[in-house]
RNA sequence: UGGUCUAUGGUGUAACUGGCAACACGUCUGAUUUUGGUUCAGAAGAGUCUAGGUUCGAGCCCUAGUAGACCAACCA
C-alpha cells in the first residue's frame, strides 16, 4: 500500500469516479455472491480478489452472500467448502449472508407488485410461455393470464405459497413488456413452485424466488454499493434496475450493477457444470483432484494462496473475453515457492551409482542447505554412502559437450557431497545399464573449504543414498486437456480433448530420509526437478507426493526444440528480420524511423530524412521492393520507401514496372510530403 | 434478418480530459551459479480489426464495415 498502484482497472476507476462525484466513502460496500452448487475455481478467485481487494483498498465491508434460491441444486457441503476456500485465500467477510434469509421480505415485495398490477400468476406450461415469449428477432405476445385481476392473482399466489399446487403448475411473473428487445424484460418469472427441502429454510417454503428477483433486492437489503458480476449478466442489468425501481426508498442507497469479463485459463474448462461432469464421469478423482482448476484442486496440487492472489492481480480485470495462459499461473507459483520451499533430494527414475573408492559400510552425515534464497533457513542432514541412486537421465556413456551431466571419464558434483568421475558401467543381458561405477575425489566434500571442494565442474546431480532412502509414491500431472480452449469448439464436446496422460504415477520414488516427517502443508523443492507437496492420500506406511510444477528447464526445452522447429520457421518468412547479432538491418531501421515521419516537423523532420537517406545507402532493391505494397494508410513508411528508392535510383538502379507504379501512386497521394518525395524521385532530383 | 458488448506484440493487461504504444508472462542472447533453478544484463516481437472522416497530431473522437462473445432455463 506504500507505493501507488500502477493503474486502475475500469471498476476501480468507476468507484474513484463515484467517490469524486460525492459518493460517501463510508457507504462503500461489496459482496461476493456464490451459489452453493459446486466448488470454487480459479475464475471465482478473480471475483473474490476483485471484491475483497476493493474492500481492503477502501476499508469497506465485503459480505459473503450465498445465492441459495434453488434447493434442487444447492447443498450445505458446498457452503462449507466455499467458506473454507475464501478463508484459505486469506480473505475475511464482514457478514455471512444468505439470500434465503430474505425470502419473507422478497415475498412481501412480491405481494406489493401484485397489488400494483405489476405481477401476475401464470398457469401455462413452460412450453406455451416460451412460445409467447417470441425470439430475439420477433416480439412476444401476451398470454391468457396476463390481465387477470389483482384479487385473483393475490389469491392464486397465496395458494401457491400454501402448497396447494403441483410443482411446475404455476409461476408468478412480473408484468413488464412482452415486446422488449431485451428478452429478459418479457414478463420474467419471479417465483416458481419447488417442492423440495431447502438446506436452510427446510420446508418453510415451497415457492422460491428466481435469481433476477432475488439478487438485486438482496444487494439493496444489504446496502451493497457496487454489485460486480460477470459479463453474461449485462442484459440482466435492465431488469435489475427495473426491480429496484419498484421498491427502492430514495433515502437509502441504491446498488449499482457492473460487469466484467470472466477469466478463462488455457487448457482447462471453467464452468461448474463441466467440472461437475469431469467429477461424475470419474475423469478426475473429485473436485479437489490436483488437475482441477478448482481452488481445492490447486491447494492439493501445492499452490499457495499468495500465488493465486498474485495471479489474479497480474491477470487484471477487463471487459473482453480472454484466455489467460497457464504459464502465468505457473510463473506465480514458482515465484512464491522459490522463496519459501525447502530444498531436498529425490530420485524419481533411479539407476544405481557405486563409488568404488568409498569404503563399504561407511555412512557420512552431510549438511544440505534448506533454501539458498533464504540465508536464515538453515541446513538439514543428509546421509551419504557408497551406493547411491541418481536419475537415469543424468547419465550417458558418452555425450556431446552440451551435456553437463555424468558421462564416462567426466566429472560432476554430487550436490552437497563429492565430485565424482564416471569410470565404467555394468549392463544386463539386454544391454540396459544396471550400475554405474565411479570414483570420488575424496578431498572435494562440500563445505570443507578445501581447494578440491571449491573446484568448478560443469554439472551437479541430485542423489539419494540407497541404504537410507525412503520409498514414496510421486504423482506428476500434465494439463487436463490437450486443446487450449477445450470448450470453444462448436462441433466437438470438450470431453473429446481430455488428455489421457494427464496423470503419471511413480510408484517407487526414492527420497532422502528428511522427508519422512513431511506434513501436508509443507512445500518442497525436489532439487532440479520441481516443487512437490505431500498429498492427503499419504499414510504412515506410504507417503504420496504431488508435483506442483516443474522447475523452468531450458535444457529440456533445447532438446525438444528440433521437433518444434517447423512450426516456428513458418512464422519467420520476413527477410527484413534482424541480421546478425541483434543488429537491425538498414531497411528495418528505415521503417522504424519512417513510421513516425508524418508526426515530425522542423529540425526533427530534417534529421529523420537525413537518417533515412544515409541508411538507404546500405539497402538493396530486393529489400526495398516489398515495401511498395505498404498500405496507403501507412504514409510514413511509404515516404521512407520513396526516399530510399530515390537513393537507389541515384546509385544506378534501373526503373521498372513496380518502381513506376509506386512513384505514380505517391504522386497521386493525398499526403503532401509523400507527393513532394515522389516528385523529386520522378524528376531524378532527390538530393 | 434483432438487441447488447468487445476488438492494442504469441498471451494477459496499460496508455489520466487526443501528443514518440508501456508493463508482466512467454520467447531468444550473454553473465553469475554446488539446482541446465534463482539472480543480473540485454534483445526480438504491435503501426492498436478494416475503410473512411475530424485534427498540426488519433489506440483514444465521428461514420460505415468486419470478427468474436452474450441474449428466447420454472438455473445462477
Amino acid at each position: 500500500m506504500t507505493e501507488e498502484s500502477a493503474s486502475l482497472n475500469f471498476l476501480e476507476q468507476l468507484i474513484e469516479d463515484d467517490l469524486a462525484a460525492g459518493f460517501p466513502k463510508e457507504k462503500l460496500r461489496f459482496r461476493f455472491p456464490p451459489e452453493p452448487n459446486g466448488y470454487l475455481h480459479i475464475g471465482h478467485a478473480a471475483s473474490i480478489c476483485l471484491n475483497f481487494g476493493l474492500g481492503e483498498l477502501h476499508n469497506a465491508p465485503v459480505n459473503l452472500r450465498f445465492d441459495d434460491t434453488n434447493p434442487a441444486k444447492e447443498e450445505q457441503e458446498y457452503v462449507d467448502a466455499i467458506k473454507y476456500d475464501i478463508q484459505w485465500l486469506g480473505f475475511k467477510w464482514a457478514t455471512e449472508c444468505y439470500s434465503s434469509d430474505y425470502f419473507q421480505q422478497l415475498y412481501d415485495w412480491a405481494i406489493q407488485l401484485i397489488k400494483e398490477g405489476k405481477a401476475y400468476v401464470d398457469g401455462q406450461s413452460a412450453e406455451a410461455m416460451a412460445e409467447q415469449k417470441g425470439t430475439p428477432t420477433t416480439p412476444g405476445v401476451a398470454g391468457p393470464y396476463r390481465d387477470n385481476s389483482v384479487e385473483e392473482n393475490l389469491s392464486m399466489f397465496e395458494r401457491m405459497k400454501a402448497g396447494e399446487f403441483e410443482q411446475g403448475s404455476y409461476v408468478l411473473r412480473a408484468k413488464i413488456d412482452m415486446a422488449s428487445p431485451n428478452m429478459l424484460m418479457r414478463d420474467p418469472i419471479l417465483y416458481r413452485i419447488v417442492k423440495k427441502a431447502h438446506h436452510r429454510t427446510g420446508s418453510d417454503w415451497c415457492i422460491y424466488p428466481m435469481y433476477d428477483w432475488t439478487h438485486g433486492e438482496s444487494d439493496y437489503i444489504e446496502q451493497i454499493s457496487h454489485s460486480l458480476c460477470t459479463l453474461e449478466f449485462k442484459m440482466h442489468r435492465e431488469l435489475y434496475d427495473w426491480f429496484l425501481d419498484q421498491i427502492v426508498d430514495p433515502k437509502l442507497l441504491r446498488p449499482k450493477q457492473r460487469e466484467f469479463a470472466r477469466r478463462n485459463l488455457s487448457y482447462t474448462v471453467m464452468s461448474k457444470r463441466k467440472l461437475l461432469e469431469l467429477v461424475q464421469t470419474k475423469t478426475v478423482s473429485g473436485w479437489d483432484d490436483p488437475r482441477m482448476p478448482t481452488i481445492s484442486g490447486l491447494r492439493r496440487r501445492g499452490y499457495t494462496p499468495e500465488s493465486i492472489r498474485n495471479f489474479s492481480e497480474l491477470s487484471g480485470i477487463s471487459k473482453r473475453d480472454s484466455v489467460t495462459d497457464v504459464s502465468l499461473l505457473e510463473y506465480c507459483i514458482r515465484e512464491d515457492l522459490n522463496k519459501t520451499a525447502t530444498r531436498v533430494m529425490a530420485v524419481l527414475d533411479p539407476v544405481k551409482l557405486v563409488i568404488t573408492n568409498y569404503p563399504e559400510g561407511k555412512t557420512e552425515i552431510l549438511q544440505a542447505e534448506n533454501n539458498p534464497e533464504d540465508p536464515k533457513s538453515g541446513m538439514h542432514e543428509v546421509p551419504f554412502s557408497r551406493e547411491l541412486y541418481i536419475e537415469r537421465e543424468d547419465f550417458k556413456e558418452e555425450a556431446g559437450g552440451k551435456f553437463f551431466r555424468l558421462t564416462l571419464g567426466n566429472e560432476v558434483r554430487l550436490k552437497s557431497a563429492y565430485i565424482i568421475k564416471g569410470e565404467s558401467v555394468v549392463k544386463d543381458a539386454s544391454g540396459n545399464i544396471t550400475e554405474i561405477h565411479c570414483t570420488a575425489d575424496l578431498d572435494s566434500r562440500s563445505g570443507t573449504g578445501t581447494e578440491a571442494s571449491t573446484r568448478k565442474v560443469k554439472g551437479t546431480l541430485h542423489w539419494v543414498s540407497i541404504q537410507h532412502a525412503i520409498k514414496a509414491e510421486v504423482r506428476e500431472y500434465d494439463r487436463l486437456f490437450l486443446d487450449e480452449a477445450p470448450d470453444s469448439h462448436e462441433d466437438k464436446n470438450f470431453m473429446e480433448f481430455v488428455n489421457p496422460n494427464s496423470l503419471n504415477v511413480i510408484k517407487e520414488a526414492y527420497l532422502e530420509p528428511y522427508l519422512k516427517n513431511a506434513s501436508l502443508s509443507d512445500k518442497f523443492q525436489f532439487q532440479r526437478l520441481g516443487y512437490f507437496t505431500l498429498d492427503k492420500d499419504s499414510t504412515s506406511e506410504q507417503l504420496v507426493f504431488n508435483k506442483t510444477v516443474g522447475l523452468r528447464d531450458s535444457w529440456a526445452k533445447q532438446n525438444s526444440a528440433p521437433a518444434a522447429q517447423p512450426n516456428q520457421s513458418v512464422k519467420q518468412p520476413n527477410p527484413n528480420a534482424s541480421q546478425g547479432q541483434g543488429q537491425r538491418s538498414a531497411i528495418n531501421e528505415i521503417q522504424k524511423i519512417a513510421k513516425k515521419y508524418t508526426n515530425l516537423s522542423g529540425d526533427k523532420l530534417a534529421a529523420a530524412r537525413a537518417d533515412i537517406a544515409k541508411l538507404a545507402e546500405q539497402v538493396t532493391y530486393e529489400e526495398l521492393e516489398p515495401l511498395f505494397g505498404t498500405a496507403a494508410k501507412k504514409v510514413g513508411t511509404r515516404i521512407g520507401a520513396m526516399i530510399t528508392l530515390g537513393i537507389l535510383l541515384n546509385k544506378g538502379q534501373e526503373r521498372n514496372k513496380e518502381i513506376d507504379a509506386f512513384i505514380s501512386a505517391g504522386l497521386a497521394d493525398g499526403n503532401e510530403q509523400l507527393v513532394e518525395e515522389a516528385k523529386a524521385v520522378a524528376s531524378g532530383n532527390n538530393q
